[in-house]
DNA sequence: CGGACGGTTGACACTAGTCAAATTGAGTGG
DNA sequence: CCACTCAATTTGACTAGTGTCAACCGTCCG
């Protein structure tokens, strides 16, 4: 149930931690699981705790104020989030954060996380290297929703999932994403995300079902992503 | 010409630096003075140096391959940027970094600081701090480009632009860019953008003229921004 | 067996992009 | 100081691409 140092040490914040810190930053944490569709946090809430995530997977999510929303990432085990509110004191959380399935994960006080990050240069460094992926792959995705087509952009959304998921590409992949889904990702509509995956079922790039998608021609996918097809 | 101890001190990165560490800085740094539209950096480039401007103004952009560009963020006195390859090694520079008018920026290696980092925590956290202002930034604009429609976009870009330019809110703001600038900003066409100030000007809010928009009635705008309008 | 939920599809509206052409304005050299 | 040049801007015409809405279908699950 409960979080090993052995698993804490996997956490890449944390690959440089001595087993002093871990069992401190233990100590500091708490367990919580929660159920498919429940908030870790919502956005705005105070940031008193920051995550580890044991096992599940939960959804990063901004709402507008008419209530749109945006997916801005997809958080698997070992994956930190909401730490944006460990590094400003009083911070509130910026997004939201849903369990997509059942899952449980490690919540840190920030406040002791911060004070941890005065002694350590390796924690706020190994922090901050993370940051900076997490800003270029916001800048890259802020360009291409600026500058690409629909079609484009869900081919994108899928191809990061693959990765992610961590399937070989080879042959065949399975990810498993309600067409509102990929709709949140891609920054589009479910209808049209309907549509486009319809025409590539067509195209035989992929076979289409129920908060399911197999993609059977990968590397068609890819083409469409790039921008060479059409 | 040179940059002085107390003009880095300014910089927030560096708020907490010691006499000793910027003296540090400023031996492994050069000054690199650029004409307008000279650039810094470009995009892919080996990211060896990150700067601090010292006068002038600074466009991020990122390119994408057909050539579309989209600006990511202008730079303004005793800011830092291309600060993202100071945190990985042997990385490259995420976009471009191109002079809007004659500027000049201290350049700070890359490796010193990175191994200034190792030894004084202040400094990364406090380089964290800037990171997750960015991110939040970033994370905001792209649910904003995701959700909200054009008109709205670029309310809101002027709006930034002016916090950014400190400017008073009160009786009337100027602003110089170009349409193409705001365009580019708030991930639209330079012809939409004049449209939609025409039209403003037609309503009374703004008076346009070339690279030049003076808004006289912010609350107007503010609320064509917030999607009151409409 | 009956919902409820996820998905599909058609009809339609409409935003915003594209392209071409005209216009304005600022700065420059004579 | 004026004509000239070039970039910035405007505007109209046209339309591709997407969003919106509504009706309908299929399937999973209690």
């Amino acid at each position: 149930m409960g979080i090993s140092r052995k698993d804490l040490k996997q956490v890449i914040v944390f690959q440089n931690a001595t087993d002093d810190d871990l069992n401190q930053i233990i100590q500091n944490s708490i367990t919580r699981s929660l159920e498919e569709g429940e908030f870790f946090f919502l956005q705005g809430d105070p940031a008193n705790y920051l995550y580890v995530l044991v096992n599940g997977q939960v959804k990063l999510l901004q709402t507008n104020p008419s209530g749109q929303q945006v997916n801005l990432r997809t958080i698997y085990p070992r994956q930190m989030f909401g730490a944006l509110g460990a590094v400003r004191e009083q911070a509130d959380y910026p997004a939201s954060a849903q369990a997509l399935e059942n899952s449980s994960a490690l919540a840190i006080k920030s406040a002791f996380l911060h004070e941890m990050m005065e002694t350590r240069p390796y924690l706020s460094f190994d922090l901050m290297k993370l940051m900076t992926s997490y800003i270029q792959e916001m800048q890259s995705r802020y360009r291409e929703l600026a500058t690409e087509r629909v079609e484009q952009r869900i081919a994108r959304a899928l191809l990061r999932l693959t990765v992610q998921s961590g399937q070989k590409v080879d042959e065949g992949i399975d990810l498993a994403f309600s067409r509102q889904d990929l709709a949140e990702m891609s920054g589009t509509t479910l209808y049209t995300v309907s549509r486009v995956l319809a025409d590539w079922e067509r195209q035989g790039l992929i076979r289409a079902g129920r908060e399911q998608i197999h993609i059977t021609n990968p590397h068609g996918v890819v083409r469409i992503a790039e921008g060479l097809e059409k």
